[in-house]
DNA sequence: CTTTGAAACCAAAGCGCTTTGGACGCGCAT
DNA sequence: ATGCGCGTCCAAAGCGCTTTGGTTTCAAAG
């Protein structure tokens, strides 16, 4: 059934079928509400291709996520930020169109779905030192929304971040209260913006209070179980081994604490962990009582808003930049205790 | 630059400069060079949705992912079935729409994507018992494949699915060979096609070995880590608790081993678990030897294989039904070993 | 009684592409 | 010469919708 077929079968033109349908105001009440309830019955569907050829809007936004190149890894945050973000589609009738891609290829991605005008706004994920998403982005016109910051350009677009350096630089703080003094940090890969943020944060905690920042207690690696295991395994076995840990996530987290056990180590009590926690549906971070001490925010809450800022951005491309940078929560869990010996 | 503007700067029909690019015969090969070149000068990118309306084919598929309607979880697999899935898209140039719903809404997104001819096909994930969705999709016409199977519809439809009860039930031979004789099992959420199938492989191997079938070690819940966590806690607080634990996923094995080691257990020394391995790239299973004892299958490679099967079957919609079970592999880990008291 | 204007509706022109059904020219067999 | 087939190319008709620019009707205003 097309809008022809419908139009026919009532008797009047398509243009007003169209616009009943579209409630436009010039149209007769009693008209409106004929063709409502013969829409309804013969189960009407506007196509929805059609309408977007028509009017130039396609009604979906696009999300690349990448694919780390090496090791396939794709980041498990990915599913609850698509999830937040797709609440928000599917309330306004947005249709969510994703590529994934290798870690690289992604411009290619970007261009597809932006110039074939397949989309009508994109979200850039993970933003990168020196990130060449976000020109092309403004080049071609087309609104997107960063989930997370670039460093060095102009800050002109519309992003959603959280806090980073200030987390991070408060969690190390923490184990510095504690009186922790060899502080290790497992970060995310390096060339990731969020990642030199944390880096940052962790720094100025160090530098404030006097302490030096040992290069071979930073770490940046994927952030997987495994690499977090390793790399605390590896630190563990040093002499004189960190005895706090401020990790990127809590997937790593898990790693260290197995880390830790292995080494007949309890966390909380040999050792503590301070970790972020993107608070992922079902990697809960204890029930009552968290599991780790960790600065969190939600990522779900995330992709639902930058889908908001996105999709009100689309219905006014101009306007002054939303740019919001979340305070993360720091809670206190069973993972960090004062420093014993 | 649209084909128009194209044809027009190269002299040419508009006919001819879409066949040109099209790769069909009838356009001289000097004419087809002219025209790949001037495409490649001035960017020229068909409007995929023009041709989408023009040709009936929308060059999409579409995947509708439930998020658990009480707990709000997001599976965590998806986005490794996803990135597989994803791959294949991208290679044959299909898009890949998804949306996110409320587990039971799904019904309504269905009809959407695949009425309102936003996709050429869709991906059913997830099946459940009596799913309503396999019957929608038959009657609209709509190609598909599932990702799983349907207990008790008619096997006309294409799948890939795991071998879900040979799997468990070789996983609960390894542990009463290995001497257990009171075997928990955490399955997943009760009305899930593969938990069924799950439960039918541990009971016939319990049944087959003279073992009862305690329904208080038999678990169906979310797969998480806290699920998993808190399910053996409670069955090791019990008088004469469990000894070899049966876990659906790695993600609620973490959680039984947090468990364990709370209790002053060691797995695979004072218990033993086995679980399934989805092989999720952040959460791989040890580096050498692996973590746990598992019955793994990719299901990122599964997700490869059902975007495969979908395009081949958009491509020839008749032609008999593909159908593959995939045998999981038994992999031996450090958390099984023989009972000891 | 004419004018004006709002209300309700419609015809037709796109949107940018694909594809059908020729048209045209040329070489070859008839 | 005529006819046929073939290789190249093109005009135009859609695909199903939205939207511009009307037209018609009718009541209120002048």
């Amino acid at each position: 059934m097309n809008l022809k077929e419908l139009s026919d079968l009532l008797g009047l033109s398509p243009t007003t079928v169209s616009r009943a349908l579209g409630g436009y105001p010039e149209v007769g009440a009693e008209t409106r509400r004929r063709v409502r309830a013969a829409a309804a019955e013969h189960g009407y569907r506007p196509n929805r291709r059609a309408a977007a050829l028509a009017t130039g809007r396609s009604m979906a936004v696009g999300h690349v996520i990448p694919t780390d190149r090496g090791n396939e890894m794709v980041n498990p945050v990915f599913a609850d930020f698509i999830a937040g973000a797709g609440e928000v589609y599917a309330q306004a009738g947005y249709d969510m169109t994703m590529s994934v891609v290798s870690d690289g290829d992604e411009a290619k991605a970007y261009r597809q779905l932006a110039l074939d005008r397949g989309v009508d706004g994109m979200i850039v994920h993970g933003p990168r030192e020196d990130d060449p998403r976000i020109d092309l982005l403004r080049e071609t016109g087309t609104p997107f929304v960063v989930h997370g910051r670039v460093p060095d350009a102009p800050l002109d677009y519309d992003f959603v971040d959280v806090d980073n350096a200030r987390a991070f630089r408060r969690a190390t703080d923490l184990l510095i209260d504690l009186g922790h003094r060899r502080i290790a940090f497992l970060n995310g890969p390096a060339h990731m913006d969020f990642a030199r943020r944390r880096r940052d944060g962790v720094k100025a905690a160090l530098v404030a209070r006097g302490l030096p920042a040992d290069p071979h207690l930073m770490r940046h690696s994927e952030m997987s179980e495994q690499a977090g295991y390793d790399a605390a395994r590896e630190m563990l076995g040093n002499p004189d081994p960190a005895t706090g840990f401020v990790v990127s996530s809590l997937i790593m987290a898990l790693g260290v604490r197995r880390a830790l056990q292995d080494a007949g180590l309890v966390a909380g009590r040999d050792a503590s962990i301070v970790t972020h926690d993107d608070m992922l549906s079902y990697l809960a971070n204890g029930r009552e009582t968290p599991l780790f001490t960790a600065t969190r925010s939600s990522v779900r809450a995330a992709g639902r808003r930058c889908a908001e800022i996105l999709l009100s951005r689309i219905a006014r491309p101009d306007g002054p930049p939303v740019q919001e940078v979340w305070t993360s929560e720091l809670v206190l869990g069973a993972s960090t205790g004062p420093i014993r010996d």
